[in-house]
DNA sequence: AGCACGCCGACT
DNA sequence: GTCGGCGTGCTC
């Protein structure tokens, strides 16, 4: 009545470890472990860490030892609801192999309680809805939408898989689209994953979902306490529930049967994890669509550019709805920068523009992608601006509290009184900010009541949701903020958005500035017009940029045909794979030497054909809270042989470099 | 990774 | 005097 366990754990080791398990006598066949099932085990000094079971075998109940390591006990065995079989084992097995971790630091993904869950907040999981229950019957559906369904449908009843595009301007209906295409799925008795970025995750979303499918349909989202998580778990576990909405993490939920994943936003790039395990849940949805013989559908205004190569290249079947309903796409001014005349950052243009538009009582968005006063704090006299100690990084001057902020390590001090260089007593806020950008409005238009919403004033939570709920209210006149005014909720009253430096992003050292570049300012300015004719008013010093004419016209097409052919030239993706190798560590020498004798390693062992190392060379910031950085960037695609070699070399490399530390990012999303 | 042990610098 | 930073070692 004995077992020997061997368990993976959440740990960088590439080990399966053994255990000792005691059958209960009294429940007979119940207590036998199997592989899937979880167990919390005691590992080192910790006393309870979750691990997955890989294999099992019977065991003399005398034996306490094996190959001279003692055995230590299982102390608890989780629910049957937890096991990680099937589809979600073979998932796991895939994500392991394919961002070269070790099965066990991919586990915590699959189930909800994982380290890092605080409970907080007390909304509820199926949010009851405020707005009448509708009728899906009561709904038309355009062609366009239509069409989009039905090619789902055809997928579903022929139980195989399909990936789709759905390409669809902003205000186009997608939505209405995703909850035909699950209803499909419910009624066929099959399940379905919906996935949103965790902004998108609003009262309303989810209210509007689960006025649809009812108690058929439960929500997971960051606010929730790890043991309503696990409810939402066990009920899709035991097929309580059919359907899982949340952010990316979601994907993971052990949906019966799953028949759709739909993946809204999906150019998102917060649908990759920025923290070990790296994986991006686009590209594991398509796995687990795959494995379920589902129908997989991405959807977005601005598809990312590989999932648009991918449509093209006939692996996804696009489908476009290339009109809003019900108003028409905002017109776009490109406003010229150059040749002076601006006010602060302010074209006559754009002034008389938001004079217009709150003269006829209409909301303004204007947006700007600095947060702070200035940018710098910059000497009058010797040039120098004011450095961040730890970071190598010029740190943000903030009005409200007045202080000297850096934006990376979060190091704060107050303002000098004198150059730390020359000595010299004047400075210059050099760069605006959103906080510059608010105090000039209410100079220009001193009755308007602006909102500005950016990482400063969205520190508390909830108060992100609160300020785009007053703006949504018409409490203020205009809203100001950073990216966050680009994403959610609907604006009926928004006549004019402002881009205040619309080639601000475009030249970042990074290969996917364009197309960020893009996506952002197609939507921002798709927040304009959204009931009644609206303006946008793009300010740039570079008027001729293609991805800015692109974005102006609402021209996918334009953006692709600009950008393709450059991806192409330099060898990135979607035309190449990249695998980034982070090095980092305290003493600069040290750093140097070992990125220098890993990028040779790897050099003299991944040189195949298509394979191309780049660098080492200093990170974009070569030196973020007191640790200098370099990386090396591996192009092209490794198989299983070359990924497997290079986990093995990784993992002999950090035993051999002490107070250097290596990650790797297996395609990137972003290179600082 | 996480956790404890153990070694050196700036504080009451 | 010791609090605490982080470098080192180990985990069935």
């Amino acid at each position: 009545m004995c077992q020997l366990v061997e368990i993976v754990l959440p740990v960088p080791l590439a080990q399966v470890f053994s255990y000792r398990h005691q059958r209960d006598p009294e429940a007979d066949q119940e207590s036998a472990l199997q592989p899937g099932d979880l167990v919390a085990v005691p590992f080192g000094r910790r006393k309870n860490v979750t691990g997955l079971v890989v294999g099992v075998r019977d065991l003399a109940p005398d034996v306490r030892e094996v190959d001279g390591v003692k055995l230590r006990d299982v102390s608890r065995v989780f629910p049957a609801e937890y096991r990680i079989t099937g589809d979600r084992r073979r998932l796991a097995d895939w994500l392991a192999s394919y961002y070269i971790l070790p099965l066990g630091e991919v586990v915590p993904l699959f189930h909800p309680p994982s380290p890092g869950t605080r409970a907080r907040g007390s909304g509820q999981d199926t949010a009851q809805s405020p707005y009448p229950c509708v009728d899906p019957e009561n709904i038309t559906l355009t062609d366009a939408q239509e069409r989009a369904v039905k090619s789902a449908e055809k997928i579903l009843d022929s139980r195989s898989f399909g990936a789709l595009l759905l390409h669809g301007v902003t205000g186009s209906g997608k939505t209405e689209v995703y909850l035909n295409i699950i209803s499909l799925a419910l009624a066929a008795g099959r399940g379905a994953i919906y996935l949103l970025p965790e902004i998108a995750l609003t009262p309303q979303t989810l209210s509007r979902i689960s006025a649809r499918f009812g108690d058929r349909v439960a929500a997971i989202h960051s606010g929730m306490s790890a043991g309503r998580r696990c409810r939402v778990h066990e009920q899709a576990a035991k097929g309580e529930i059919q359907v899982v909405v949340g952010p990316r993490s979601a994907l993971f939920a052990p949906v019966r049967d799953l028949g759709v994943i739909i993946i809204d936003e999906e150019h998102e790039t917060s649908y990759k994890q920025d923290e070990k395990p790296r994986y991006h849940a686009r590209h594991a949805a398509l796995v687990r669509g795959r494995e379920n013989k589902a129908v997989v559908m991405l959807g977005s205004a601005t598809p990312d550019l590989e999932s648009m190569v991918n449509a093209l290249d006939g692996r996804f079947e696009l489908l476009e709805l290339p009109d809003r309903m019900g108003s028409e796409l905002p017109s776009v001014e490109v406003v010229d920068m150059r040749g002076g005349g601006n006010l602060e950052g302010f074209t006559p243009a754009l002034t008389e523009a938001v004079n217009d538009t709150l003269e006829k009582g209409r909301q303004v968005i204007l947006y700007y992608n600095r947060r702070g006063f200035a940018r710098v704090l910059q000497c009058r006299d010797c040039g120098e601006v004011v450095m961040c100690p730890h970071c190598d990084i010029g740190v943000t001057y903030h009005l409200r509290p007045r202080r000297l902020l850096c934006h990376y390590c979060g190091f704060t001090r107050k303002v000098p009184d004198t150059c730390p260089d020359c000595g010299a007593e004047e400075f210059l806020p050099a760069g605006g900010g959103t906080e510059k950008v608010e105090l000039n409005l209410q100079a220009h238009f001193p009755d308007a009541r602006i909102l500005r919403l950016d990482h400063d004033t969205t520190r508390r939570r909830g108060s992100h949701h609160r300020i785009l709920t007053a703006f949504a209210r018409g409490e203020a006149d205009i809203l100001v903020g950073t990216q966050m005014v680009a994403k959610g909720h609907h604006f009926p009253k928004v006549g004019l958005v402002g881009v205040l430096a619309a080639d601000d992003g475009l030249c970042l050292p990074d290969y996917r500035s364009a197309e960020r570049s893009f996506q952002l300012l197609t939507q921002v300015a798709g927040r304009s017009g959204r009931t009644e004719a609206g303006r946008v008013i793009f300010q740039t010093w570079r008027p001729d940029d293609p991805v800015i004419q692109a974005a102006a016209a609402h021209d996918y097409q334009a953006f692709l045909a600009a950008e393709t052919p450059e991806r192409k030239a330099l060898g990135y993706p979607p035309f190449n794979r990249l695998l980034r190798l982070g090095v980092t560590g305290r003493r600069l020498g040290h750093v140097e030497e070992a990125a220098g004798q890993l990028a040779e390693a790897v050099r003299a062992s991944l040189n195949g054909p298509g394979i191309e190392i780049l660098g080492p060379a200093p990170a974009v910031f070569p030196r973020l809270k007191d640790r200098y950085r370099f990386q090396i960037l591996i192009k092209g695609k490794l198989g299983k042989k070359e990924k497997d070699w290079l986990g093995e070399c990784l993992r002999s490399f950090k035993e051999g470099f002490k107070g250097v530390d290596v990650v790797h990012d297996v395609d990137p999303v972003s290179m600082y």
